[in-house]
DNA sequence: TAGATTGTTAATCGATTAACAATC
DNA sequence: TAGATTGTTAATCGATTAACAATC
């Protein structure tokens, strides 16, 4: 493991210079400077060298481009997308069966393999060829296939409930899609995807602009 | 228009504490101290206290715990959650639909009037009762409602195209759920919602633990 | 009045930027 | 070799935390 700190906003930025590389090789590309970088992500090439520093095993050649190919190696094996978790996702409503749909999350190190509802005209269904069980089965689904992951997708009244329930099952993070705030032991990660946030932003930048 | 600056991070706390106080609000607490949204937060009293100062047009009395209702007011003003912006929505997949389908932007200031996509089994139709164009009438509706928002649900390998034509279309802020870098003029706003950098965090945070 | 909690000012901490030497 | 681009070190900047005076 990496021990040199790093920074929630350094992390957030990984994934975009991957997926900005792998645009590159994409394209053909297979060299790149940190000035390139820089200007996709409009920030100083300093950054950009600092971070990939960082990831790099090994240092590169001063006067020459870094290498494309390699960088994606490093950022993938950082970021953790070599080994895929496994995850289950509770409340298949318009956005978790958008979420279990989307076919990308094996890049990002991500599998959703089962989904969880109550309403009976999902149950025993399947949805992007995986299975959907009552809520009922939570526990056994957890425990049979070892899952430590769980995304959350249901409705805010019930939300609560379910991560006590999750946590005493033995769930080590939940990736939170429901718009509020849930209490749970500090020892399990709870990251919230909140796009409150992210439309506060958006609004704060169109007003700036007026 | 507030002259003090915000911070991103700042920022990004407001539609916290805004959901926070909703909630203590639905629960019949009237009053809160900077220690208990803190707690809630994970974060050191006093920084609660200079985020609230920023956006509380009168002070605080010393000693006395804070409104409740007042804050929930300056945040919703201060959010711009007043006043609603129409935006439109570009690609009516999984995911476009479950956004369009979505009742609770009205709270945040946002209202989605029309959806966007070339499938002849959607165009005409209507999800949530609103109506699904065809992307050919893109000018035509832009223009005749004065749309300034976009959201952009849409494959990869068209959204470059679609942002350049919304630009042209004099679109200024483009909410991005399409997980590429997008490139448009400085003056245009793009906010992305990459969730790979929320994933990112979330496999960082669990591996940190083992 | 005493206790609680506030706002303000100063100190610390961390992240970004700038300058520059190193070297392919 | 000269030009390009790198890594490293130091300087700056900004945000968070700590200390404390103010007052309901």
């Amino acid at each position: 493991m990496k021990s040199k700190k790093v920074s929630l906003r350094q992390l957030e930025r990984y994934p975009v210079y991957l997926n900005f590389l792998l645009s590159l090789r994409n394209s053909g590309i297979d060299k790149v400077s940190s000035r390139q970088i820089a200007d996709m992500m409009s920030c100083s090439e300093e950054q950009v060298r600092k971070d990939l520093q960082l990831i790099s095993p090994k240092k590169a050649l001063p006067g020459r481009q870094r290498e494309v190919g390699d960088l994606i190696e490093y950022l993938k094996n950082f970021l953790g997308y070599k080994k895929i978790n496994e995850a289950i996702l509770i409340g298949v409503g318009h956005l978790g069966s958008a979420l279990m749909s989307f076919r990308g999350f094996g890049d990002f190190g991500l599998e959703i393999v089962a989904g969880f509802d109550i309403d009976p005209a999902l149950v025993n269904s399947t949805l992007a060829e995986k299975p959907i069980y009552d809520l009922g089965e939570l526990s056994r689904i957890i425990f049979e296939k070892n899952i430590k992951i769980a995304i959350l997708t249901t409705p805010k009244s019930v939300s609560q409930d379910i991560v006590d329930k999750l946590v005493s099952l033995g769930i080590v993070a939940i990736w939170n899609f429901v718009p509020m705030h849930l209490d749970a032991p500090k020892e399990i990660v709870i990251e919230n995807f909140d796009f409150a946030a992210s439309l506060a932003i958006l609004a704060h930048r169109i007003n700036q602009k007026t």
